[in-house]
DNA sequence: ACTATAGGTAGGAAATATCCTACCTATCAA
DNA sequence: TTGATAGGTAGGATATTTCCTACCTATAGT
């Protein structure tokens, strides 16, 4: 599946937070991106360059930065994946899910 | 966060298999899910391990078997993460997006 | 042309993940 | 009680991840 590459991306704390970062403040150079977290740069670059494999986040040249900006369209395919499993939550939440339970394992 | 275990265990294709497995037909016992996969049984295991840590699933033992149960609730934590993405797709998917690049980059 | 800055790449260390086989315990069935 | 089955755990090989420092290129400013 190439949504394999998504989940794999997701499973870092670091990239999650650089994905939200872009969300609410928009496109960004490296550096302001690097400002936030504990880690050398080139560090980060490789966690950036994991998030353009997965096609997440796509860069732009100006002058001598590179501004990242989100793409979120990937990210709707882990929402899809996810629509299978929300009725389960929903019973769960609302106390129903018990009584299903019963009768799947009888 | 709690939520990094969710995350990390869904980074796994054999173990999102295994949720939609058990979403799919109910809980069943490990070998009915190991003959789903082309892997030793202690292996899936592991597997069934990290999805236990991570309150995704649960066991329950029935007589020699381990009944394992999706647990869905987890998920939800997924879902609500996505939600500040999910007008950039929908903007994107109806052709709105390059304009507020446009605006935000300039 | 020279210097400083932005940021990618190389290479390596340490930690973690993913698979295996071998082995152990618990339960069922004869 | 003895044998077979379900499934977890141990330990190890290999691959991958994640971080680092050192280095390289490209652009901007003087």
């Amino acid at each position: 599946m190439a949504g394999d590459r998504v989940f794999a991306a997701l499973a870092s704390p670091v990239r999650r937070e650089v994905l939200r970062l872009l969300c609410e403040e928009g496109p960004q150079p490296v550096q302001r991106i690097a400002g936030r977290f504990d880690m050398a740069r080139p560090s980060l670059s490789e966690h950036l360059r994991v998030l353009r494999e997965a096609g997440l986040v796509s860069e732009r040249k100006v002058g001598r930065q590179r501004l990242y900006r989100l793409e979120a369209v990937p990210l709707h395919e882990v929402r899809e994946w996810l629509n299978p499993f929300e009725r389960f939550w929903r019973e769960k939440l609302t106390g129903l899910r018990d009584l299903l339970d019963d009768l799947d394992e009888s």
